[in-house]
DNA sequence: AAATTAATTGAAAATTATTCTCATTTAATA
DNA sequence: TATTAAATGAGAATAATTTTCAATTAATTT
């Protein structure tokens, strides 16, 4: 059999599964090809389909398991979205931020930070202490402009 | 039977109620009451517990109904935690946004933002255009850092 | 103040989302 | 190839959310 090619991401996860004493197992690769593959973010729903066109039978518990696990270890992102449903997205590790469209739940990531030289003093009352922060743009893609 | 003091958040509410034709019931009330009073932000389940306390049984369905039209009109804003949570606090109609204590989910708001003099026009690649943003700080209030 | 009426509610069922359990399988290592 | 701890799958169990529809109520009109 043809060894598969592998892209960046999944030997990135791989390397971060290994390094954490957890197994890379056809199906949590699998979750990072499907992701890895789309250009809009995906639904629990739709990668638990995904991995299911590749590989059989997989179980909807599994899907859950790793991207919980895969958020953790920054692998992936939940993008929440207006209508309250949820999307994920790759992340490769790095400090990003996501744009998603609220049309087609396309995503794009890109790394400046919109926060980048926000003041955090300035809010931090109360002694209260930001530790990390969350910034998600809501547009529409291209696509979804000229269909509009 | 002594009139209760109505506080902005009430007025404001019952304004936008009555500019979009729709009715300033108690239940409603009730919900900007509990989350006006609440220094952290407070799940349905917790919103539903309060309402109940103030009014005597209230159908869940109806938290949820509200909870979603508030959004919508911008009175509430829904957080995500990062346990995959939820919760609700006031936001009294303002662009504002929320720092949360990832302990005990308190929260603060302010209304500067984070993302004030970020050049959106570097990350709008292929026609993609940011109409809104949603930014969340994480971190511990100064309680949970002392008591931690 | 009563009548009117469309909006809203409550209750329960229905649906959807998520977690748990445990017997079986599998990736990693020796 | 044998060993073993980690992971999976199936389905039950829970939890979260939505739907339906008859009864109630807030706002408006007599
Ligand atoms: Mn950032
Ligand atoms: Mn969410
Ligand atoms: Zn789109
Ligand atoms: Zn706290």
């Amino acid at each position: 059999m043809m060894k598969d090619f592998e892209c960046t991401q999944e030997s990135y996860t791989k390397e971060v599964l290994r390094e954490k004493g957890l197994k890379s197992t056809t199906q949590r690769l699998a979750v990072v090809h499907i992701l890895h593959m789309s250009e809009k973010s995906l639904s629990i729903g739709e990668i638990h389909g995904g991995v299911k066109d590749m590989l059989g039978n997989t179980g909807l518990a599994t899907i859950y398991r790793t991207l919980e696990m895969f958020e953790d270890l920054g692998i992936v992102k939940r993008l929440h979205f207006p209508d309250g449903g949820h999307g994920y997205a790759f992340s490769q590790g790095e400090h990003v931020h996501h744009m998603v469209c609220v049309d087609c739940r396309g995503v794009f990531d890109f790394s400046e930070c919109p926060a980048e030289n926000f003041d955090y003093a300035s809010v931090e009352k109360q002694g209260f202490r930001v530790k990390d922060h969350f910034i998600q743009l809501f547009g529409q893609c291209g696509k979804c402009v000229e269909a509009a």
